[in-house]
DNA sequence: CTCATTCCAGACCGATCCATCCAGAAAAAA
DNA sequence: TTTTTTCTGGATGGATCGGTCTGGAATGAG
């Protein structure tokens, strides 16, 4: 009975995601919007809402997709410990390079910067990111454990916490300008930390 | 022969510093800045310029305080490696508690984080302060492998940028909203990663 | 066909932005 | 005192902001 919409909502909402990782959320006009969705003004807002609305939804999108990739990779390796190698190691490859277009960047740890805990949606949104993802990290460390690949009285969720904190600082450094190679040593490093027993 | 200023310029400046912080260039308003700082509009045309000049006076600050008292933190332990503890514990609790006002913030990596690398004067100051502080960790992992507290093989280059990496992780773990007992119980792990010898 | 819906382009609004300018009071040195 | 500078407070300008609205073309179901 009427017109279908023209635009693919998902690229549409790619486009924002990326805007918003690049600039953050006030540094990114709504005419910048939609010039990178290629979509008009009141496409936007019949479709998102508001500015607002549709950067929460970007963020809501990269923290599930994102997450999910990360889980994804993490059950892929071989064995646990390899699992969260691989999971890292794709996260700085996803992080430092989408090719062409721009510097790194990350719309969660943007959000985290831009807004910290002021605004109750956003701190919503990324706890329920970091909560899954912590999760993923924990029950991979307690298989890594099991599997003696790291060490036995390494404290699970602290070692989850510290490879979350690993992957902040992995995309902020990447954002400043460290190579990808560099980041990687970074990586191995953190990694080795969880191999040895904690000193006394 | 004249009136003298009547404010202090380092105070308004620590009082901008903070303010950016908080709510980064883009999101903070001039007329915030006046609040805060305490002074009238052409008060602070008159010292600072503009809102991007006082930015990056605010900046340059921050990474030169910021990085000073770190070395100076680095150089106050017993031991190379106890100094390098003693500063991330320190880095930690001024972060995370800028005591009553607001949450915890960095501009360095807010600033990082906001314009990566496209605004070259914004880069060129983060470039800066990290080249000091990355070169204070070396010399310092440095006399920790001489002093056998670290393990011999390695890499000081690489585990500088590790140790800076954390740094940028623990900022936006403490503004996300991870309490300060467990940022601690990160840096102890990310600290035990050095001594030990990685895998082959 | 008709009708409903979506599309685009652009005008438009009020608010806010950064920055400049002005007038007058206040403070210290000559 | 006079002179000089800085202070405060407010007015102002020009640009941009987010958001709304209109007009007309395009599309497809009935």
């Amino acid at each position: 009975m009427a017109r279908p919409k023209e635009f693919d909502g998902e690229t549409a909402l790619a486009a924002a995601m990326a805007l918003f990782a690049q600039h953050g959320f006030e540094g990114t006009s709504t005419e910048a919007l939609l010039r990178a969705m290629g979509i008009s003004r009141q496409s936007l807002y019949d479709t998102f809402g508001d500015k607002r609305q549709l950067y929460l939804a970007a963020l809501r999108r990269y923290g599930e997709d994102g997450v999910a990739r990360f889980i994804r990779t993490l059950n892929a390796g071989p064995t646990p410990l390899t699992g969260l190698e691989y999971a890292i190691m794709a996260f700085i490859a996803e992080t430092v390079g989408p090719s062409p277009a721009g510097q790194p960047s990350c719309l969660g740890v943007s959000a985290i910067c831009e807004f910290g805990r002021s605004d109750g949606d956003v701190a919503a949104l990324g706890d329920a990111a970091a909560r899954r993802r912590g999760d993923a990290l924990m029950r991979q460390l307690s298989r890594a454990k099991a599997a003696r690949e790291i060490a036995a009285d390494i404290d699970v969720p602290t070692a989850a916490v510290f490879l979350a904190t690993t992957l902040s600082g992995l995309t902020v450094a990447a954002r400043a300008g460290t190579d990808a190679d560099t980041l990687r040593g970074v990586a191995r490093l953190a990694l080795n930390a969880l191999k040895h027993p904690p000193p006394l």
